[in-house]
DNA sequence: TATGGCTTGTGTTACGTTTCACCAACGAAG
DNA sequence: CTTCGTTGGTGAAACGTAACACAAGCCATA
């Protein structure tokens, strides 16, 4: 309603004083002084215009969190971790859901930037940053999560990732160190750099004990339209069910991430398979619900507090002293592989 | 960068027209200046710095979220419909999590308000609405999602909710209908009023059938401070085992939400008791992950994006035509009990 | 008694936008 | 030839804040 001259005229100061008062500057007046002011703005229930101050000062101090979908519980853990991160540092947090649509993160990455926010978080880690380019040209700082960044260093200032191959290296020498064999993945459409990641790191991991992933044993998705992040543990049990109904079924599978492995679980029993005994499942993320889940869900862990507590301390650094542009600011963190009750030494006899 | 001046110059025309051409005045100039204006507009990229537009105008086109938690995705699909629904109305919408914590719910709320959204939709459903006080005699709008609001309409506007009683009966008359006689809740503290009334529901449903819901049937978190979201699923596993390891043990459970139900899965399993053929379990909200678990949970669903919707709209009625004051505004909506494998009729046999 | 330095402020300007009153030019009507 | 209305604009004020240069009062020192 009123704004600080108001204050100013009942406490018999100026603005200026008023101002200074809000703004912690303590040593420019009495305490006596302060104590007036003070006063008066508490019977006032007087706030600053955010709107103002940020016009005046040209940006403001929030961060953007842009994610890939709220319908997956491991960005709600997420958001909730960089917005304590953001607001221990006095930074307000707002969150964005895009569904990596590149149109929608665009859309909202221009909306931040004119409300004047220059920093954000972006959590779908896109094959290409070029539509990023606009708005980073003119200002806005975009920091990467879940994603290594080695090109592109020109649109993304920093990030902060768990070492997605490494991920999967590590889902997928567990199943190989159990004897499996033959392994699939079941997944969206892997167009994303962590998908590839993970992919790759599977790979990687069979090829070096000698085995094949191939194309047909990585399903994506079928025909789904986007990235299938909504409905992903709808497409982890149609997947499932697909690579089971072949002539040489899996017998481990690596989901890409857990909301698919639960998926995968309903998917398996729909045909009577048993979990871990006909069938071994790892995942990707530790939600909460990977420990709830019946069997409890073997899964490769992202240490999530410790990222959003790295890329908010990064981000806010790039902010603060945007002159430096040395240090590269990439973070690989090492994943961790959690084994619970999912997995199991196959049954290969049986099948002999 | 550079504001309207800078494109007005460039454009040969004054700061107002420059304005006119943004705000879809299009009747205020011939077509030739709108396009020169257009063009120079693309050209530099200019977007209008919102803070300044908030300052003149006042408010902003946003409105505001509050969640009691986002490790519940059940919450995450409430902010996926409500932003769809704002976004469609041409709002922006702004999602915070306050855990349900007065002062934090607070905090936000003079924080929105101070930059400029006029309303804002909270989740958290409190016995009392007074520490809101302060913030609505300010001209914030609140409105409540998941209560029944019947007083306290000086301080809420509008409101939609499922009709909690109902819903807890709907629960009860189910497992009742089943042979149930000796029925249980899991639940965090029931101190809002959507638990409340889901408790009551559950109490009214079993006195009608001439069963009573001593309080010592209603687990209630133990020792848990605040209201158990974080942990929603940890409670419902250890207090199903509190419930199931009674010498009364009880035979049907009403969990207060789906998250406290997937838990008791889990804490079912570790005392060796069997879903649903030991132990019948009911949730509540219908979260995704209720149709994937094994069994498929019994659960009573919310309709969520048309509560979305009505609600958004709602609110943004009370916001534009903040003169009429008339209609209550509040709407209940039915909700549905969706069966699925978690719930079976009693064996008392095996007891006797 | 000057001089200087500290304390405790104040006045003004600028941030980028919208809005409202105003105006020039021109054709039509009386 | 005047008057009027319409078209297509323009200029300036105002929104609430922060920052900067400046100043009044006062005390210590030379």
């Amino acid at each position: 309603m009123s704004g600080i001259h108001e204050v100013a005229r009942r406490a018999g100061v100026s603005a200026s004083t008023v101002s200074n008062v809000i703004n912690g500057r303590h040593d420019k007046m009495r305490p006596e002084t302060k104590r007036r002011v003070l006063e008066v703005i508490e019977q006032l229930k007087y706030t600053p215009n955010i709107a103002a101050r940020q016009l005046k000062l040209g940006q403001n101090q929030s961060l953007g969190l842009i994610i890939p979908s709220v319908a997956n519980p491991f960005w709600g853990l997420v958001a909730h971790h960089v917005e304590r991160a953001a607001r221990q540092r006095g930074y307000n947090l707002l969150i964005c859901n895009a569904e990596r649509d590149p149109n929608v993160e665009t859309h909202y990455a221009e909306a931040m930037l004119s409300s004047g926010i220059t920093g954000i978080i972006l959590g779908s880690s896109p094959l290409s940053f070029d539509y990023l380019r606009d708005v980073t040209a003119r200002g806005l700082k975009v920091a990467a999560f879940d994603q290594r960044v080695d090109q592109a260093k020109d649109v993304i200032t920093c990030g902060v990732s768990v070492d997605q191959e490494l991920g999967g290296m590590l889902a997928a020498q567990h199943l190989i160190g159990l004897g499996h064999k033959r392994i699939a993945m079941v997944s969206g459409p892997i167009k994303t750099k962590s998908r590839i990641g993970r992919r790759n790191g599977v790979k990687m991991a069979m090829a070096r004990a000698g085995l094949q992933l191939p194309d047909d044993m990585v399903w994506q998705g079928g025909d789904v339209v986007g990235f299938g992040d909504l409905e992903g543990a709808e497409l982890g049990r149609i997947g499932i069910r697909e690579l089971l109904s072949r002539d040489d079924p899996p017998t481990g599978i690596v989901a890409i991430n857990d909301m698919y492995a639960l998926g995968a679980y309903a998917g398996a029993r729909d045909l009577g398979f048993h979990i871990p005994g006909d069938i071994s499942i790892v995942g990707f993320d530790d939600i909460i619900l990977a420990e709830i889940a019946q069997p409890a869900l073997t899964t490769i862990r992202q240490p999530v507090p410790a990222m959003a507590e790295m890329i908010v301390r990064m981000l806010i650094a790039e902010i603060e002293e945007s002159g430096n542009a040395e240090d590269p600011s990439f973070i690989n963190v090492t994943p961790q592989l959690i084994v619970r009750g999912s997995t199991n030494a196959v049954r290969e006899l049986q099948n002999a």
